[in-house]
DNA sequence: CGCGCCATGTAAGCAGTTACATGATTCC
DNA sequence: GGAATCATGTAACTGCTTACATGGCGCG
């Protein structure tokens, strides 16, 4: 249900097409949360038959026509609801690494160092696209404070997730 | 799917009853994973089905019998396959407080004040249970490398949490 | 006598993923 | 000519949550 709240906040900024609302999502809510265009049309629809959202439809003479969503006032009203009444429901991370983790006492020194090489890489790479987003979202002059703390939270998630990495490394020489 | 890993992984260690799976999952694997016991009993049944594990009843006179789970070598197998060849998924995590957090802007200073120390409190509590599992772990003399690497990722993780919180409340007070 | 723990399950429903489906425009 | 981007949707399936359901034991 909250993924629907997401949406709500994204297009309280400004008006936005189905389409948009996917790009920003994932743009600005990748690091704390996920879903896929699939899903994003659909709770759309659901939205504004509950007269959360509506649409003005665009004709772009050759380009594809587009709906552009706004807010209607009792959208507005539920996200405000939601944000200050509705009791904080525990974070869910779901990272099957640390799964593999688990079971480390099960396989080989190299093994270990290949997962954990690979995971580094990963996390190198998002923390580097991270970094590159809110240059450029500086560099836009935006100072959205909502932008702001959400992607430091990302930059910082991705640095302690490598720090700790780093020490696994360390921790699992030292026992060997 | 990685549920199941999760699962035959807890087994791999020794022989245990589902109530036992529930339990070890919920103390060790709440820091990155998530289910409950309704989900875990329903995959035990299908991994059995597949013969990944296996059961032994125990008939205990008086309290309810139970069934002792352990894996087979298939399920072993299995398990060590998935986790040298298996494609790493990319963690998710799916955090509502985070999603609030973007619509600051629509905020009252009081709200967003309210809603940050309620997460704070939050996850301060968290980080206290997971440090007493951590004493209680260590004590017990156990030197489990897996456990010795997730409760280390989840102490890391809280505590930047709260660094992170500490920094927004920070943000705010000098953005107003 | 009631609460918490041990112990196991099912049913209904909602959330989320993957694959299928289409088509124009712009840039290289 | 082909890839990326804009633009929107549906169908089938799997995963996950919430609620329902039961019952004995041990402790205070």
């Amino acid at each position: 249900m909250s993924i629907r709240y997401a949406l709500l906040g994204i297009i309280s900024k400004k008006p936005v097409t189905g389409y948009d609302v996917v790009t920003i999502f994932k743009q600005t809510m990748i690091y704390f949360w996920s879903s896929t265009h699939s899903q994003i049309y659909k709770e759309l629809h659901k939205m504004e038959e509950e007269e959360l959202i509506t649409h003005q439809l665009v004709i772009q003479g050759t380009s594809p026509n587009k709906k552009v969503y706004s807010l209607t006032d009792k959208g507005k009203k539920d996200l405000i609801r939601w944000a200050i009444e509705e009791p904080l429901k525990p974070a869910k991370i779901k990272d099957e690494f640390l799964i593999k983790t688990t079971i480390f006492p099960i396989l080989s020194a190299e093994e270990i160092n290949q997962l954990l090489d690979e995971v580094i890489e990963r996390e190198q790479s998002i923390l580097a696209k991270t970094k590159e987003w809110k240059e450029h979202f500086n560099s836009q002059g935006d100072s959205d404070i909502g932008t702001i703390l959400t992607v430091e939270y990302g930059i910082r998630y991705s640095e302690m997730y490598l720090e700790w990495c780093k020490w696994a490394k360390q921790m699992i020489q030292d026992k060997a």
